[in-house]
DNA sequence: CGGACCTTTCAAAATATTTTGAACGAACCG
DNA sequence: CGGTTCGTTCAAAATATTTTGAAAGGTCCG
């Protein structure tokens, strides 16, 4: 458990402005942080969740500098953090009129972004499995032929091709379940949403 | 990506015969690694998933020296892991008539270890972060007051007030579907892979 | 007791991951 | 053009995580 987060120096002006004084308010800190730790859980990088959290927060597109200021991170973390939740389609730049520097702003759909993220990686950690599991119910029944003499091993081969198989099909369970995720969230998330917690609205 | 897995020895010898000449067979190192694989991913060390599914695997209980000949890992590993995973409920400790070393057999329920894990580990996290945005939610809303005569500011704690409570309710939906899930385990994950899957047989 | 066995522990070593910041490369401006 | 201002890249440094193996602690004989 890391808590590099909490290293940084405590900020002394309340506001963000978009200009020079940049720090973040403790409820701001307290939100980005958070969902770092989410997002490191989940296997993405802590400053990816505190990057993206800070521009869900904010009012107006920020630049790269405000990112580095308000998170204390070099110029090249916040760019190499950037590129990578572009990839994911979780930030995207925009123009501001008459600037000269890139803007960036946090996608708000956050069913969007989720969809988007599980579909792609978790589902590639998920087929590869699938296939690796396939491939080796295909070795075992293969070795189970030449073993036609052998009881001790088949029996030894049938209990690991049925347990192999278990294997299989949680994870096309697992696919399964993410590909109806998927597609409720294809359509719209707030139904789903409401349906299960009973009110309230996403933004 | 790492693939420490691919480093080992090619087994030279067929069979594991729980003695001596210990070695995986293809298909058991192509299983253990892809398990192993699909474990980090999900946040767990690789050797748990390779030293789990190893026992998944056999048709016998095996003890710690089996296991590090398998893997080719240290016996402090294998005491670390097995350790881990008994906490986890994923591996047990079992007595083996006459013999004095401690043999350890895998949780052969999937979905019973599933929800364990599920249960206890991604709870945690997300109560965590409920929390977090629980009380952050209550700063901004103090906040809010202190803010009567700034109307930028006070726009800008009230769009940070609305995309907190997206993430909130993210939470606690993602909450509740855990508990859905977990609930359907308890009872019996069968039906719900038959369902879903249309046939087979989970182990 | 004393010696074989086993297991656990833990500091040090090996690895892997993340971050930094200086160097480079555009784009723009005058 | 030369001077700025940004953005990106990437090797090196900082961190974090995982693994090792030797030491220490038990337990079970004889």
């Amino acid at each position: 458990m890391t808590s590099a987060a909490r290293k940084r120096k405590k900020p002394t002006s309340k506001e963000v402005g978009r200009a020079e004084g940049l720090s973040l308010t403790e409820p701001e800190i307290a939100v980005t942080d958070a969902v770092g730790r989410l997002m490191e859980f989940w296997g993405f990088k802590r400053n990816m969740g505190r990057v993206w959290a800070v521009m869900y927060l904010s009012p107006h597109p920020l630049t790269a500098a405000d990112l580095k200021d308000l998170l204390q991170i070099s110029s090249g973390a916040v760019s190499m953090t950037l590129a990578e939740l572009t990839r994911w389609g979780v930030v995207k730049k925009v123009w501001v009129q008459g600037e000269r520097k890139d803007f960036f702003v946090g996608e708000v759909a956050l069913w969007r972004m989720i969809s988007r993220v599980l579909g792609e990686r978790e589902r590639a950690e998920i087929v590869s499995a699938v296939e690796a599991f396939e491939h080796a119910i295909e070795s075992l029944e293969l070795k189970r032929r030449d073993a036609r003499t052998d009881d001790a091993l088949r029996a030894k081969i049938d209990l690991q091709v049925r347990r192999v198989r278990a294997l299989l099909e949680l994870s096309k369970l697992g696919r399964t379940l993410l590909d109806a995720l998927l597609a409720t969230a294809k359509v719209d998330a707030e139904p789903l949403t409401r349906f299960l917690l009973g009110g309230g609205r996403s933004e």
